[in-house]
DNA sequence: CGCCCTATTGAGGGCCCTCAAAGCTAGTGG
DNA sequence: CCACTAGCTTTGAGGGCCCTCAATAGGGCG
């Protein structure tokens, strides 16, 4: 019977196999659904938070305004994720959560996921796992913001968006993602300004390695992508890899 | 009585009093220590880790090789951080742990801390708010490499590590840290070349925001210090601030 | 004393930024 | 059906931040 917790569930049976009395906690965790238009924030940096939210369909982002008024973006989520997971934990929000196109979130008290936590300490060690993967793509987002050039490291936010669709069943046959995404949003991503992720798209268009047309993202010549954005997806600690 | 988990319980006290049985949980868990040569790794990105670790004295680093063969550090430690506390749940390592001065580690079997998460809810949720500060500290420092300029973006790393270090009190009354850091270290953190953080921490000297000796930060001025660092300490979520 | 690592300073160049303007697409309303 | 608007994309030109290359000075240690 399909179940407001399925994308969860699908997530969470990626890394093992969840026992029945597990499935059934998860299941009685009770979700509000919430839909946003495009650009609407969940809920603000600084807010106190007494939920965590699912995204159940379309694509949002986490992000900081900085001081120069620039955007910050700091992570892109897509079906099966839970962006506030943190806020479980850490009541005051550091940061924005937005969403990018139109979204569908599942919004589930803490109450009730502390709950179930408390009674399965396997369910809590594998969300807990869930936020440590949250963390190590952070790693990663330091290392391809510092340490590559804007070429580079469009490819490797490219390689691992496609590999994290890829893991929840998102990716079509053709390699393509509807990856609802603005010019502007990667530079802010990425710390680039929008005129230059022009650029760059299009120079990664002609080297074969995709084809963009807003909103859509095929990858062409995954190896050539891969390369070009120094890309290991260790990080992503998913089974297959 | 001395024991050698105290600078764990000194820095989760901060976040919440103890109840006795937890204290002696913890103070059951096993313990070795290591000692580590300046520059020595303690474990290596690919490794499968049985144990967390840990800061007794000294500073630690976690950083990764890019293809291009620069080393990107994404995090600093200082002692009562426990860098790798992630491993417990991602058995192989995206990333190499690696002392930036001589440093002290106290290694902790993973059965160990699995054993008393299982028995302490209270523990495991303690130890987990820490993992998720660890990754606000990460998105932070992805808003500061990616969104602002060299000099603003050390003013923010300065402010980060001395707040941290005011936590777990070892800031000197005249706002002094010994930050065994060399420009190379702090280069390879923001992503900028060794000549051009020379010139930035010149800048920061010369607007009297700091002094620095090789090794020793001190903080003149405290606010111009923070305002040209953009920095709001929210994100490190201590009830001080 | 000599070696190695780190810090410092100069010069020239490249990556990416800002400013500016035009084309394209989709949605709206007459 | 088409004018109109708003937002995104695309392209050009010039400039600044930060890089690389290079060389000198300083400091700890065998």
């Amino acid at each position: 019977m399909a179940h407001h917790i399925d994308p969860l569930l699908r997530r969470l049976n990626i890394a093992s196999a969840l026992p029945g009395e597990d499935v059934e906690l998860l299941q009685n965790v009770r979700m509000t659904v919430r839909n946003l238009a495009p650009g609407e924030d969940l809920i603000r940096a600084g807010q106190v938070s007494h939920f965590s939210a699912l995204v159940l369909s379309g694509m949002v982002c986490r992000y900081n305004m900085l001081g120069s008024g620039a955007r910050q973006i700091m992570s892109f989520h897509i079906p099966g994720d839970i962006p506030d997971l943190q806020s479980l934990f850490l009541e005051r929000m550091d940061h924005t959560v937005c969403a990018l196109g139109p979204a569908s979130m599942g919004l589930m008290p803490h109450e009730d996921l502390e709950r179930v936590f408390r009674r399965s300490f396997n369910l809590a060690s594998l969300m807990w796992r869930e936020t440590l993967i949250d963390a190590a793509i952070f790693r990663q987002w330091i290392a391809n913001i510092g340490g590559r050039p804007a070429l580079s490291a469009m490819a490797h936010l490219f390689c691992e968006m496609i590999s994290r669709a890829r893991a929840v069943g998102l990716v079509g046959s053709d390699n393509s993602y509807r990856l609802a995404l603005t010019q502007q949003d990667i530079g802010d991503a990425l710390g680039l300004s929008i005129v230059h992720v022009n650029r760059t798209i299009r120079k990664l268009r002609e080297m074969g390695c995709i084809s963009w047309e807003p909103g859509l993202l095929t990858v062409l010549n995954w190896d050539a992508l891969r390369e070009a954005g120094d890309f290991d997806p260790a990080y992503l600690h998913t089974k297959a890899g």
